[in-house]
DNA sequence: GCCTCTTGAGTAATCGTTTACGTAATCGAT
DNA sequence: ATCGATTACGTAAACGATTACTCAAGAGGC
């Protein structure tokens, strides 16, 4: 590969002159320019971004750390974020690091995309890693927590507001009627999720019932054990008239347990579930559910980072709370 | 940020035997590889990946570049190659670029991730960068082609039969008695789907049928447009049927205009589609299709990559064909 | 004819590592 | 006592850009 030096001489002018007509950073004679351009044309020169970030002290790179890319929120979201990028015209480029939901995990991931010194971080935490955040947002590095927050960490979030989703969803099944209402939990440490617990719970109290425990169900974030979680969920004695999902996963995993057991919804249970899938209007059961604006949170996130990055925007962490949509659908009843 | 010189100094040590005690590179006695050790914590030192790149003219990150992470095919892909790579013990991390099928945005993301020095690169291409991509080819940096291939650039790939696996799911349909299938074909730059429609047209052929171009109906690669050229579909006189869908977006859309017609399947239409989606058996209609394996095939892309990176294999391209899957549900009729 | 400004471009330090060479010190063997 | 090996570590040159200085030459003012 050529370098700078390389086009320097060939072109036969100092690296300097190079440079500068490589950034347009300073007023070049035309001619000079021109050979300097031949010159790159001739060595087909690309300059070399590693040896820029290093004088620079910028990457032009971004690390985006969530749990999964194949839930449809987080591909939406990542979407997001990469074409709010690309639109700012920015020629940043984005590291993607799936945690599992496992904190070692994105600890280890943390060190080495730190390491590799990318700009600023869009962050769904998976909980566990406080202190080294903290350290992160401390040193003032750019840091912006998407989904999830941490309580300990004061930082640029974007969020919605899960307990409220959740009162309205949980609501609207006790309006239909149903009273024997079970909850099918994602177990994460996701302040989100949280809320989502705090919603069924105020919702039901709101109509004078109580959170029984034994109707809610645990379970991993992934389709295979929520399908054993709504088995479970079935198998309550004497089962329940609805089910509360908190996330996508879950409501996945759930439709397959009444699958799996000959039940159908809403006629045997009702459901609705957080989260909304792009195919909800097309497959039958049609899924009452709280729509996340997945997308526009990616752009949320990638605005405030952006903001930060360009210094655009200084001073405390701001927050940033987007509105969920309600869609009522045929699995509530 | 404390650089390998304070390190250094703290230490009371030169900062070459500070940079091998962090690469484990030569021996250093105990008491000396204390006090480095100390000075580090102390410092909170961690080393920069960019002058560390720099210097060994190799920076730990892949590019993957794709159409579109939406897509469950490529998410799942996705995970594999990341899956893989962790596995492999390699800190390397992955830069997702989606082109949307653009041979532009292709073509600027080759750019850009070219200039940051990725090690390597796996690259569903959307066509339109062959020149590209050859050249690339040529100076030996390491491609691994997945999904698609160009018929005009040798590297190392990983595919499916696409043609034998498209013969497959068509034939099923004229086993199960139709025979007026159209095809909804998405207009991609990808030998893949090229691959499906001669697929498509070989069963045809081999029961004695021609392939009527009125029976095609082509369409942009997402739901929204797949839903317009279902309903095309749909609106064929007399009405096919059946259809062949030659992706999952195709599929997705052509099951919403289904619906918006208030046609049933199998009953007024049956539908095979090309991918597999992960809910497939919860939800109806349960889509009869042919999974491509994914995961796998991320996996496999990147342990050529991987192989190419250590040099552990060299010479010419290779391809990995990887099975697919039928799967045989209800949609079929 | 001397001085100052402007124009155009070169010199060299710097970013933070890695690593090819060197070298001082210690030791056992002769 | 001298010598080669061995042990332990330091010096300084890269890697390929960016950019603060510097400077020569020509223009214009007096």
């Amino acid at each position: 590969m050529a370098t700078i030096r390389d086009v320097a001489t060939m072109a036969g002018v100092s690296v300097a002159t190079v440079s500068h007509v490589l950034n347009d950073s300073r007023y070049v004679a035309p001619e000079t320019k021109e050979r300097v351009v031949a010159a790159i044309a001739e060595l087909d020169y690309r300059r070399d971004g590693i040896a820029r970030s290093l004088r620079r002290s910028e990457t032009g790179t971004i690390g985006v750390i969530i749990s999964d890319i194949k839930n449809p929120f987080f591909s939406d979201l990542y979407k997001g974020v990469e074409d709010t990028i690309n639109g700012l015209g920015e020629n940043q480029n984005l590291i993607l690091c799936n945690t599992e939901e496992d904190a070692d995990k994105e600890r280890k991931y943390l060190d080495v995309i730190m390491e590799k010194r990318v700009d600023g971080l869009i962050l769904a935490p998976a909980g566990g890693n406080e202190d080294y955040l903290q350290a992160l947002v401390k040193r003032q590095f750019p840091v912006v927590f998407v989904d999830r927050s941490l309580s300990a960490v004061r930082a640029d979030q974007v969020v919605v507001d899960n307990r409220q989703a959740a009162r309205e969803l949980v609501r609207h099944l006790l309006d239909r009627g149903h009273r024997r209402i079970a909850i099918l939990k994602a177990t994460l440490h996701a302040d989100s999720i949280d809320r989502r617990v705090e919603g069924y719970e105020d919702a039901l109290r709101a109509a004078g019932l109580a959170a029984d425990p034994c109707l809610r169900v645990d379970s991993a974030s992934d389709i295979d054990a929520a399908y054993r979680g709504g088995l479970a969920v079935l198998d309550l004695d004497p089962r329940p008239d609805a089910v509360f999902c908190t996330n996508n996963f879950m409501t996945l995993g759930m439709v397959r347990a009444l699958d799996a057991r000959g039940l159908s919804c809403p006629a045997d249970i009702a459901l609705v579930g957080f989260d909304d899938f792009p195919w909800a209007d097309s497959f039958r059961p049609r899924i009452t559910a709280v729509a996340q604006p997945s997308y526009e949170m990616g752009r949320e996130a990638a605005l405030l980072l952006h903001a930060r990055l360009r210094k655009q925007r200084t001073g405390p962490p701001i927050t940033v709370t987007l509105p969920t949509t309600m869609l009522v659908r045929d699995s509530s009843g």
